[in-house]
DNA sequence: AAGCCTGATGACTAATTCGTCATTTATAAC
DNA sequence: GTTATAAATGACGAATTAGTCATCAGGCTT
Protein backbone atom coordinates (compact mmCIF):
# COMPACT_ATOMS: atom_id res chain seq x y z
CA UNK A 1 0.00 0.00 0.00
CA UNK A 2 1.33 3.29 -1.04
CA UNK A 3 -0.53 4.91 1.99
CA UNK A 4 -1.05 4.68 5.32
CA UNK A 5 -3.29 5.34 8.12
CA UNK A 6 -1.40 7.63 10.71
CA UNK A 7 -2.85 6.11 14.03
CA UNK A 8 -5.96 7.84 15.03
CA UNK A 9 -4.14 8.75 18.40
CA UNK A 10 -3.83 11.93 16.45
CA UNK A 11 -7.33 12.64 17.07
CA UNK A 12 -7.16 13.64 21.30
CA UNK A 13 -4.20 16.23 20.47
CA UNK A 14 -5.35 17.84 17.74
CA UNK A 15 -8.88 18.39 19.41
CA UNK A 16 -7.29 19.93 22.51
CA UNK A 17 -5.14 21.93 20.50
CA UNK A 18 -8.48 23.36 18.26
CA UNK A 19 -10.51 23.75 22.00
CA UNK A 20 -7.38 25.63 23.46
CA UNK A 21 -6.81 27.46 20.13
CA UNK A 22 -10.93 28.87 20.59
CA UNK A 23 -10.43 29.56 23.85
CA UNK A 24 -12.84 27.35 25.10
CA UNK A 25 -12.78 24.65 27.96
CA UNK A 26 -14.02 21.33 27.44
CA UNK A 27 -17.60 22.29 29.26
CA UNK A 28 -18.00 25.21 26.88
CA UNK A 29 -16.93 23.21 23.91
CA UNK A 30 -19.71 20.42 24.85
CA UNK A 31 -22.83 23.27 25.54
CA UNK A 32 -21.75 24.80 22.12
CA UNK A 33 -22.03 21.59 20.39
CA UNK A 34 -24.53 19.30 22.28
CA UNK A 35 -22.31 17.05 23.18
CA UNK A 36 -21.95 15.97 27.05
CA UNK A 37 -18.81 17.56 28.91
CA UNK A 38 -17.61 14.31 29.60
CA UNK A 39 -17.47 13.04 26.18
CA UNK A 40 -15.15 15.50 25.25
CA UNK A 41 -13.06 14.41 28.36
CA UNK A 42 -12.83 11.13 27.19
CA UNK A 43 -12.09 12.10 23.25
CA UNK A 44 -9.42 13.59 24.26
CA UNK A 45 -7.93 10.98 26.53
CA UNK A 46 -8.75 8.59 23.62
CA UNK A 47 -10.55 6.92 25.48
CA UNK A 48 -13.24 7.16 22.71
CA UNK A 49 -13.32 8.04 19.69
CA UNK A 50 -16.37 10.38 18.25
CA UNK A 51 -18.87 9.06 16.09
CA UNK A 52 -19.62 9.91 12.34
CA UNK A 53 -21.98 12.94 13.44
CA UNK A 54 -20.05 13.91 16.67
CA UNK A 55 -17.10 14.54 14.54
CA UNK A 56 -19.17 16.79 12.42
CA UNK A 57 -20.14 18.42 15.38
CA UNK A 58 -16.98 18.90 16.66
CA UNK A 59 -15.85 20.65 13.52
CA UNK A 60 -18.37 22.47 12.75
CA UNK A 61 -18.25 24.27 16.11
CA UNK A 62 -14.34 24.81 16.61
CA UNK A 63 -14.39 25.97 12.64
CA UNK A 64 -11.77 23.34 11.83
CA UNK A 65 -11.64 20.80 9.05
CA UNK A 66 -12.30 17.04 9.80
CA UNK A 67 -9.15 16.09 7.99
CA UNK A 68 -7.16 18.19 10.27
CA UNK A 69 -9.26 16.36 13.63
CA UNK A 70 -8.66 13.22 11.73
CA UNK A 71 -4.76 13.74 11.20
CA UNK A 72 -5.33 13.87 7.15
CA UNK A 73 -3.31 17.49 7.19
CA UNK A 74 -1.35 19.27 9.25
CA UNK A 75 -2.78 22.67 9.51
CA UNK A 76 -6.10 23.93 10.12
CA UNK A 77 -7.19 25.04 6.61
CA UNK A 78 -5.98 22.64 4.59
CA UNK A 79 -7.74 21.42 2.00
CA UNK A 80 -5.93 18.90 0.04
CA UNK A 81 -4.06 15.84 1.41
CA UNK A 82 -1.10 14.78 -0.55
CA UNK A 83 -1.03 11.35 -0.02
CA UNK A 84 2.47 9.31 -0.77
CA UNK A 85 1.80 8.86 -4.26
CA UNK A 86 1.33 12.40 -5.34
CA UNK A 87 4.13 13.55 -2.68
CA UNK A 88 6.44 11.11 -4.90
CA UNK A 89 4.68 12.57 -8.27
CA UNK A 90 4.85 16.03 -7.92
CA UNK A 91 8.68 15.63 -7.18
CA UNK A 92 9.30 14.04 -10.67
CA UNK A 93 10.85 16.11 -13.00
CA UNK A 94 9.03 16.91 -16.04
CA UNK A 95 10.19 13.82 -18.08
CA UNK A 96 9.92 11.35 -15.59
CA UNK A 97 6.29 12.81 -14.95
CA UNK A 98 5.32 12.02 -18.41
CA UNK A 99 6.78 8.91 -17.96
CA UNK A 100 4.95 7.45 -15.18
CA UNK A 101 1.91 9.09 -17.00
CA UNK A 102 2.28 6.81 -19.58
CA UNK A 103 3.35 3.67 -18.12
CA UNK A 104 0.50 4.18 -15.89
CA UNK A 105 -1.71 4.77 -18.74
CA UNK A 106 -0.89 1.69 -20.44
CA UNK A 107 -0.89 -0.41 -17.60
CA UNK A 108 -4.11 0.41 -17.07
CA UNK A 109 -5.24 0.48 -20.94
CA UNK A 110 -4.35 -3.05 -21.23
CA UNK A 111 -5.00 -5.56 -18.85
CA UNK A 112 -5.46 -3.52 -15.62
CA UNK A 113 -9.44 -4.02 -15.36
CA UNK A 114 -9.94 -4.85 -11.85
CA UNK A 115 -11.50 -8.32 -11.46
CA UNK A 116 -9.88 -9.99 -14.56
CA UNK A 117 -7.25 -12.28 -12.04
CA UNK A 118 -9.12 -11.71 -9.12
CA UNK A 119 -11.84 -14.55 -7.41
CA UNK B 1 -16.71 30.19 7.31
CA UNK B 2 -17.45 25.82 7.01
CA UNK B 3 -20.39 26.38 9.55
CA UNK B 4 -23.97 25.22 8.94
CA UNK B 5 -24.48 21.29 9.47
CA UNK B 6 -25.59 19.89 6.13
CA UNK B 7 -27.97 16.74 7.24
CA UNK B 8 -25.84 13.61 7.05
CA UNK B 9 -27.68 12.47 4.06
CA UNK B 10 -24.88 13.93 1.60
CA UNK B 11 -22.30 11.04 2.73
CA UNK B 12 -24.07 8.64 0.83
CA UNK B 13 -23.92 10.72 -2.70
CA UNK B 14 -20.66 12.41 -1.99
CA UNK B 15 -19.12 8.46 -1.29
CA UNK B 16 -20.76 6.97 -4.16
CA UNK B 17 -19.73 9.72 -6.73
CA UNK B 18 -16.10 9.58 -5.20
CA UNK B 19 -16.26 5.79 -5.89
CA UNK B 20 -17.81 5.88 -9.52
CA UNK B 21 -15.24 8.49 -10.04
CA UNK B 22 -12.49 6.67 -9.46
CA UNK B 23 -13.49 3.82 -11.25
CA UNK B 24 -14.23 1.27 -8.20
CA UNK B 25 -16.91 -0.70 -7.87
CA UNK B 26 -18.21 -1.31 -3.79
CA UNK B 27 -16.06 -4.91 -3.70
CA UNK B 28 -13.15 -3.47 -5.48
CA UNK B 29 -13.28 -0.45 -2.78
CA UNK B 30 -14.16 -2.68 0.05
CA UNK B 31 -11.36 -4.81 -0.55
CA UNK B 32 -8.45 -1.78 -0.94
CA UNK B 33 -10.12 -0.63 2.44
CA UNK B 34 -10.24 -3.63 4.42
CA UNK B 35 -14.26 -3.12 4.71
CA UNK B 36 -16.97 -5.75 4.11
CA UNK B 37 -18.60 -5.35 0.43
CA UNK B 38 -22.08 -4.63 1.99
CA UNK B 39 -20.91 -2.31 4.65
CA UNK B 40 -20.24 0.05 1.47
CA UNK B 41 -23.48 -0.93 0.22
CA UNK B 42 -24.98 0.26 3.82
CA UNK B 43 -23.32 3.77 3.74
CA UNK B 44 -24.10 4.31 -0.20
CA UNK B 45 -27.70 3.22 1.05
CA UNK B 46 -27.49 5.40 4.20
CA UNK B 47 -28.45 2.48 6.04
CA UNK B 48 -24.96 2.83 8.44
CA UNK B 49 -22.60 5.75 8.94
CA UNK B 50 -18.96 5.01 9.18
CA UNK B 51 -17.42 4.76 12.35
CA UNK B 52 -14.58 7.23 12.83
CA UNK B 53 -11.54 4.55 11.90
CA UNK B 54 -13.33 3.64 8.70
CA UNK B 55 -14.15 6.75 7.57
CA UNK B 56 -10.55 8.03 7.49
CA UNK B 57 -9.78 4.48 5.52
CA UNK B 58 -12.49 5.49 3.07
CA UNK B 59 -11.30 8.65 2.73
CA UNK B 60 -7.62 7.57 2.11
CA UNK B 61 -8.49 4.62 -0.28
CA UNK B 62 -10.55 7.41 -2.17
CA UNK B 63 -7.71 10.03 -1.88
CA UNK B 64 -10.67 12.67 -0.41
CA UNK B 65 -10.57 15.00 1.98
CA UNK B 66 -13.20 13.58 4.90
CA UNK B 67 -14.39 17.17 4.75
CA UNK B 68 -15.96 16.53 1.20
CA UNK B 69 -17.47 13.01 1.95
CA UNK B 70 -18.76 14.77 5.25
CA UNK B 71 -20.63 17.14 2.84
CA UNK B 72 -18.46 20.22 4.75
CA UNK B 73 -17.46 21.23 1.40
CA UNK B 74 -18.85 21.28 -2.13
CA UNK B 75 -16.10 22.26 -4.33
CA UNK B 76 -15.24 19.08 -6.48
CA UNK B 77 -12.03 20.05 -6.80
CA UNK B 78 -11.05 18.64 -3.45
CA UNK B 79 -11.58 15.55 -5.27
CA UNK B 80 -8.79 16.59 -7.70
CA UNK B 81 -5.95 14.80 -5.44
CA UNK B 82 -5.58 12.92 -8.06
CA UNK B 83 -7.07 13.66 -11.90
CA UNK B 84 -6.54 11.19 -14.42
CA UNK B 85 -3.33 9.81 -13.15
CA UNK B 86 -4.69 8.52 -10.13
CA UNK B 87 -8.09 7.23 -11.90
CA UNK B 88 -5.54 5.01 -14.02
CA UNK B 89 -4.17 4.06 -10.76
CA UNK B 90 -6.87 3.10 -9.38
CA UNK B 91 -7.95 0.78 -12.21
CA UNK B 92 -4.15 -1.17 -11.78
CA UNK B 93 -3.99 -5.07 -10.76
CA UNK B 94 -2.05 -5.35 -7.16
CA UNK B 95 1.02 -6.13 -9.25
CA UNK B 96 0.88 -3.23 -11.54
CA UNK B 97 0.37 -1.10 -8.50
CA UNK B 98 2.96 -2.22 -6.24
CA UNK B 99 5.32 -1.36 -9.11
CA UNK B 100 3.93 1.92 -10.43
CA UNK B 101 4.48 2.72 -6.48
CA UNK B 102 8.10 2.14 -6.71
CA UNK B 103 8.58 3.30 -9.85
CA UNK B 104 7.77 6.74 -8.91
CA UNK B 105 9.43 6.43 -5.53
CA UNK B 106 12.63 5.37 -7.01
CA UNK B 107 12.42 7.93 -9.65
CA UNK B 108 11.93 10.56 -7.08
CA UNK B 109 14.53 9.55 -4.40
CA UNK B 110 16.87 9.64 -7.39
CA UNK B 111 16.29 12.25 -9.67
CA UNK B 112 13.58 14.50 -7.51
CA UNK B 113 13.33 17.49 -8.94
CA UNK B 114 15.91 20.27 -9.46
CA UNK B 115 14.14 23.68 -7.23
CA UNK B 116 11.02 21.80 -6.18
CA UNK B 117 12.46 20.38 -2.68
CA UNK B 118 10.13 17.85 -1.02
CA UNK B 119 6.80 18.72 0.58
C1' DA C 1 -9.67 26.85 55.86
C1' DA C 2 -13.74 26.49 52.32
C1' DG C 3 -15.61 26.95 47.76
C1' DC C 4 -15.49 26.78 42.78
C1' DC C 5 -13.95 25.50 38.25
C1' DT C 6 -11.73 22.33 35.14
C1' DG C 7 -10.77 18.05 33.88
C1' DA C 8 -10.32 12.92 34.42
C1' DT C 9 -12.54 8.72 35.26
C1' DG C 10 -15.77 5.11 36.04
C1' DA C 11 -20.39 2.96 35.78
C1' DC C 12 -24.64 2.02 33.60
C1' DT C 13 -28.34 1.29 29.86
C1' DA C 14 -29.68 2.31 25.21
C1' DA C 15 -28.38 2.77 20.60
C1' DT C 16 -25.31 2.06 16.85
C1' DT C 17 -21.78 0.05 14.05
C1' DC C 18 -18.78 -3.97 12.98
C1' DG C 19 -17.87 -8.16 10.82
C1' DT C 20 -19.77 -11.97 8.65
C1' DC C 21 -22.95 -14.36 6.07
C1' DA C 22 -27.08 -15.40 3.27
C1' DT C 23 -30.53 -14.02 0.16
C1' DT C 24 -32.53 -11.32 -3.48
C1' DT C 25 -32.69 -8.26 -7.50
C1' DA C 26 -30.99 -6.28 -11.74
C1' DT C 27 -28.10 -6.15 -15.45
C1' DA C 28 -25.31 -7.94 -18.94
C1' DA C 29 -22.90 -11.57 -21.53
C1' DC C 30 -22.43 -16.12 -23.33
C1' DG D 1 -32.07 -20.06 -20.72
C1' DT D 2 -27.88 -19.89 -18.10
C1' DT D 3 -24.11 -17.85 -15.96
C1' DA D 4 -21.73 -14.12 -13.80
C1' DT D 5 -21.25 -9.72 -11.70
C1' DA D 6 -22.82 -5.65 -9.03
C1' DA D 7 -25.62 -4.09 -5.72
C1' DA D 8 -29.19 -4.02 -2.15
C1' DT D 9 -30.90 -6.01 1.93
C1' DG D 10 -31.51 -8.45 6.11
C1' DA D 11 -29.96 -11.09 10.12
C1' DC D 12 -26.92 -12.08 13.94
C1' DG D 13 -23.59 -11.71 18.01
C1' DA D 14 -19.72 -8.86 19.25
C1' DA D 15 -17.83 -4.50 19.92
C1' DT D 16 -18.22 0.38 20.43
C1' DT D 17 -20.27 4.84 21.32
C1' DA D 18 -24.17 7.93 23.24
C1' DG D 19 -26.03 9.87 26.93
C1' DT D 20 -26.31 10.48 31.71
C1' DC D 21 -24.70 10.60 36.20
C1' DA D 22 -21.46 10.32 40.09
C1' DT D 23 -17.02 10.82 42.00
C1' DC D 24 -12.33 12.40 42.53
C1' DA D 25 -8.05 15.29 41.93
C1' DG D 26 -5.72 19.98 41.15
C1' DG D 27 -5.67 24.61 40.79
C1' DC D 28 -7.25 29.00 41.95
C1' DT D 29 -9.74 32.60 44.62
C1' DT D 30 -11.69 34.51 48.56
Amino acid sequence: MIKSSPPSTIFPDRLRCAREYRGLTQGELAERSGLQPSAISHFETGARKPSFDNLRLLADTLDVTTDYLLGRVTEFKELAGADELHRHYNMLQETDRKFADELITLLASKGGAPGASKK
